[in-house]
DNA sequence: CTCTTGACGCCGG
DNA sequence: TCCGGCGCCAAGA
């Protein structure tokens, strides 16, 4: 598998995560079946801006540290379920909820 | 060829 | 919960 092929790979999974779930980079990774959770985070900093790269999370349920607060607001407005307060910042994902699986939609 | 770096992950302390 | 260490895989210096 080329270049081309795996960031076309990722970004299909990424694009098919319904609003309101998410996944982790790892998950992803596996799914993809080739490279790992680092290689995942690659092709999202560079080709990220054109999927919602705010349903690609870590797997303790922590949006990317690249976030600059837009992911929060869309958790809202997506009604992705949400652990602790939201208004200290620390916006975590409930995973056992959130948790999507690209095979079983 | 080696070393560093990164939108990661898991295991302690 | 926060922090540090080690493993991981690929890209770039």
């Amino acid at each position: 598998m080329d270049q081309e092929a795996y960031v076309e790979a990722v970004l299909r999974v990424v694009e098919s995560i319904p609003p309101g779930r998410v996944l982790s980079y790892g998950a992803i990774a596996e799914y993809v079946g080739q490279g790992g959770p680092r290689q995942v985070g690659a092709v999202m900093a560079t080709y990220g801006g054109s999927v919602p790269w705010w349903r690609v999370v870590r797997a303790d349920g922590r949006p990317p540290l690249c976030d600059t607060g837009e992911a929060r607001a869309e958790y809202l407005r997506e009604g992705t379920p949400l652990r602790g307060r939201l208004d200290d910042g620390l916006t975590r994902i409930d995973m056992a909820a959130a948790l999507w699986s690209p095979a079983s939609p």
